[in-house]
DNA sequence: CACCTAAACTAACAGTGTTCACTTAGTATG
DNA sequence: CATACTAAGTGAACACTGTTAGTTTAGGTG
């Protein structure tokens, strides 16, 4: 059959079908992306270097479903309030990429510029370096946790005896509810604790 | 060959040693469980439904080498640190299990009644069921997020402008004291949090 | 003793990511 | 213009994966 007149396939067009069969909840497959495009699955190596290189292009792709906006006038608690939200909502829009995600190391610049903005944010507010290492892994930890648990099976939380903990899941009609109040709720958690941190510090400090 | 003498294997034989694999950072699969175990890989079927049934049987096992001191004395807010830091300790100790445990549902007791006990700490507060729900949410999804860190392959943080997000990478040489820090530091954040969202609540509406 | 279950085995199925050798279309070069 | 080289498809194949089926044998029970 040898080359075609006009190629079946490029990066985007793999990229976004991937994400679309991802997104219906398919499983999904090299075989079954290529399948979808109507072309063998060796063909899509033509383009994609591998498995883990495509979903590390579908980051990039969610990433700039949701970007970042570049100016963000406010208080340094007001960016990274900006980009925390921008960073869950790329994740929420597509949560049954979450699991693909985790393992691949991060190398796509337009999500590695999300990171540089939140380090610069919580430089400028005046932490330290190390402490800009740890803000960064609380809220990069938080966000990935609550984008994991939108994308994995609800929880069973059987609870036979009826307790506080069936009681607090069944006040809960819709998962995706309490997953997004959650999100907000440990987002204020960490913002007023580090707020909190560092005006202790700058009041001691230079006292 | 059929049926030997005395049996080769037991569910608690077959648990121990398929977490042993994923700990030593091999590749962990049915065949490599069942050849390190000197056994063919379907006899394993004989003890266990499925891996992720195994999986399940992991979790049980990790839980019950970290368990939670039944009573802990101290307010709430001690009885939830201790639990979370249980929690935490068990995923630390075996960082490589956290990736295939994500998209299991709990179904192990011993892990069940970990979160039975976090939603009592959390009701007997004065917190109302719809919060105990988030406030759970809150706390497993930033343990399990710190987790996932931990388990994954460093980040690459390729930062070519060396700015705010190289420094603050660089200033630690270790990656798990950074998520050691990390991790106490987003704790004392939710547990302040939650005391300010009682203590408000209190304050307002007796008044 | 007969029967049934438990626990091992080998063989096999369907599916995975990926590589190889091959064909053909388009492009660049002597 | 012919020749080489690369790009982009193809089917076949490799080394895996989780899992099931059918077979064999040991242990326990009527």
């Amino acid at each position: 059959m040898g080359r075609p007149l006009t190629p079946l396939l490029s990066v985007e067009l793999i990229a976004e079908t991937a994400l679309g069969i991802i997104d219906s909840g398919e499983p999904f497959s090299m075989r079954r992306l290529a399948k979808r495009l109507g072309v063998s699955a060796p063909a899509l190596y033509n383009h994609v270097d591998s498995k883990e290189a495509l979903v590390e292009l579908i980051r990039g792709v969610m990433a700039a479903e949701h970007p970042v906006p570049s100016e963000v006038p406010g208080t340094w608690v007001d960016r990274v309030a900006v980009i925390a939200r921008a960073q869950r909502a790329a994740y929420s829009a597509h949560p049954n990429v979450v699991p693909l995600l985790i393992g691949v190391p991060i190398a796509e610049p337009a999500v590695l510029e999300i990171y540089r903005e939140l380090a610069l944010a919580l430089t400028s507010a005046g932490f330290d370096d190390a402490e800009v290492g740890v803000l960064l892994e609380v809220i990069d930890s938080f966000a990935i946790g609550n984008a994991l648990e939108r994308g994995a099976p609800q929880h069973v939380w059987v609870d036979p005896a009826d307790g506080a903990l069936s009681r607090a899941m069944r006040s809960w009609r819709d998962p995706k509810a309490l997953l997004d109040e959650a999100f907000e709720t440990g987002l204020e958690f960490i913002l007023s604790g580090m707020q909190t941190r560092l005006s202790n510090r700058k009041g001691t400090s230079p006292a």
